[in-house]
DNA sequence: TAGATTGTTAATCGATTAACAATC
DNA sequence: TAGATTGTTAATCGATTAACAATC
């Protein structure tokens, strides 16, 4: 690391801790060592650790680690208690997929606002959430604290939203279009394209 | 890399090289340096040179990649020159939108087969594609030579559903459902998960 | 030819792993 | 106490970058 900031790859890997921690509590389970908790995760226990040790010290020697009270402890750290409010751009099948996906409501992310430019789905409803035009995106959501967007357009539109959500204050994006974004410093971006994992995928086959 | 092998985290970047290519080839180039495609892509010319010599020498010095012939290379190598049959299991919501996503298709995978448990889908049709019983799965493909599943099931039967695919001899698996798969050495997982992509967002955050 | 850019090697950087003292 | 496992440091490994000779 440059200064004493954490390796993005250590934050990446602790959501997975934690969907990992949450299994094993499922599994009735209150205790876990670093080393069972690499079997799982098919990592050394010393990388756990490691990762574990840029926050603090969580487990006890002799014992291993308190599974309700690291995943508190990570969940912490990840800003996850607390509802992260969404505001959606493109209501096609994906769009209409994740809206019907209770798994984001489930996780703490809660749509508040889904835009599109048909006419075919302005004033649809799913739920109570109603899709409003996305003439009047700026006018909607530039006034409220959001700070995530989901891009759900086409990839010839993609820019050309994520630049108008950008403007309206919008710090992480959650692109489903099968484009990279230009964004600025300090804008999260993270990109979902199945293709582009079908296509690392098919390297290996055959 | 260990013995010869091209590592991993650069067969991954080749898809984005392509989609890349692709996006110039648009813009109307025929012709690009690796330190072009590297602003493009926030990368180093450097690697991308370096990625590139992994499989030979693809440009001219002095001027740089001619794109449809490096396109054309990296497609060969990522055996993207073929149609890839995809068998799908779960037509929820996310099996849906897959179902009607054209970029499936567009990019050379075509699912063949789709598979549920619910007598409310069974049986409808999506284009010419009827959704089939998944007590017949292993009936209709083990004969077949898919070689990729797309796992759009509830997280309590993901593990499941991706034993009896592998016993079926799928050989790489997306995977749409918030869990970590267990499988055997060799075959391929790509992980589908919105939330954890969000929740190491939200670390940087407020 | 002169300028540009590749392909490749060596240097650097960063991440992972091994080892072990501390301690529950 | 003896056994187990943490937290941390040092060693190793692998990936990225810089540099440059080759050459179009």
């Amino acid at each position: 690391m440059k200064n004493n900031e954490v390796p993005e790859i250590v934050i990446s890997r602790l959501p997975l801790y934690v969907q990992t921690l949450n299994q094993l509590l499922r599994d009735g389970k209150s205790v876990v060592s670093s080393s069972e908790l690499g079997d799982k995760l098919k990592m050394t226990s010393s990388q756990i650790r490691r990762d574990l040790s840029y926050f603090g010290g969580f487990g006890k020697k002799g014992t291993g680690y308190d599974i309700i009270s690291l995943m508190e402890s990570l969940r912490k750290i990840l800003n996850l208690n607390q509802i992260w409010q969404v505001v959606m751009v493109g209501v096609g099948h994906v769009g209409q997929a994740l809206l019907n996906y209770d798994g984001f409501s489930r996780k703490g992310f809660e749509i508040i606002a889904a835009f599109d430019v048909s006419p075919k789905v302005i004033g649809k409803k799913y739920g109570t959430l109603e899709v409003k035009s996305v003439d009047d995106m700026e006018k909607e959501i530039c006034t409220l604290q959001v700070e995530i967007g989901a891009i759900t357009v086409p990839a010839e539109s993609a820019q050309l939203v994520c630049d108008r959500l950008v403007k309206c204050g919008i710090k992480a994006i959650l692109n489903y279009a099968p484009v990279a974004l230009v964004v600025p410093d300090g804008i999260q971006v993270s990109n979902i394209d199945p293709v582009l994992q079908l296509q690392k995928m098919t390297y290996y086959l055959k």
